[in-house]
DNA sequence: CTAAAACCTTGACCCGGGGGTAACGTCAAT
DNA sequence: ATTGACGTTACCCCCGGGTCAAGGTTTTAG
């Protein structure tokens, strides 16, 4: 028991895990209420402050955007009990977001692999160095024409 | 022929792919010389201009930063040819940290996954959320003392 | 009691631009 | 020569998720 105990910033930093910054841009950000200060200025925290730093710790390491978790936080403290089906949403999207970077980063990988293989890996130093030179059609047909509107994908 | 040809920046832009911002951020950050403007203040690229935004363009869709690029304009400009040894390590290492960052979101999708099937999947709402529970122990111990320094990793 | 450590607020910065704005420049046609 | 339609200029604010600095107050340790 002590419920009367309240943690300034530092102390509940070291308890959660997180900074003092950090904890500040969250009460910025409406993540944490605001706290009652001490009589010199200092924000002090409960132990259920404490529990929700931890929740969000947990969940930025999840990957959770602090959007997506001061959307849950809301919920659950206006409805009492977090809302499961609305968390399994955002972890599922979650999920989906992950594989498309996969996706993606797997396709820049390639291309990256591609041009630091391109030509001159045989083994000679001639003109060419890779990315410099790749896809490079020299600019000869400039039209300072009216009808320029090449539509550019 | 036709060096003569000046082009305004949207124009260059047409012709690169870039957008007139982001042409003006590189000459911001170094990678595009201050171009000679018109009597009425545009600035005016020559076809040498184009081809170095194109070469950005292209490094830039291989994920490369512009401060690397701007390191390999540097490089290129002052020893006359593009050094194929540094530019080479800096793909390496782009692909070296595609693959962490891959890793990395491997761990985390995993997390995701087993976070948002923990209980509950089976088929009832008791009164455990994922996440919101997870690895939840109840800050029941808080020392205000002064031996709190456990390391933070 | 004094000095150090912790805390306070405000503001700027990182990346790679996107968006918007007011005020000019430029070019074609009328 | 003027009009209208864009193009361009510089400037400032915004995004995420914080980090760092400055300069001042408060608490704590010795």
């Amino acid at each position: 028991m002590g419920t009367l105990l309240m943690l300034t910033i530092g102390r509940a930093a070291k308890h959660t895990g997180l900074t003092p910054k950090a904890i500040r841009l969250y009460e910025r950000r409406g993540l944490i209420r605001t706290p009652p200060r001490s009589s010199g200025g200092y924000r002090l925290y409960t132990a259920d402050d404490i529990d929700t730093m931890a929740f969000i710790r947990r969940a930025r390491s999840l990957g959770l955007a602090l959007e997506d978790i001061a959307g849950i936080l809301t919920l659950q403290e206006e409805s009492g009990t977090p809302p499961c089906a609305t968390v399994r949403g955002i972890l599922t999207q979650r999920v989906q977001d992950i594989d498309d970077t996969i996706a993606h980063l797997a396709v820049l990988r390639s291309a990256l692999v591609a041009t630091r293989d391109s030509e001159s890996l045989p083994g000679e130093a001639h003109d060419g160095c890779p990315i410099v030179n790749a896809g490079h059609r020299r600019v000869e047909s400039i039209q300072t024409g009216t009808r320029t509107s090449r539509p550019k994908p």
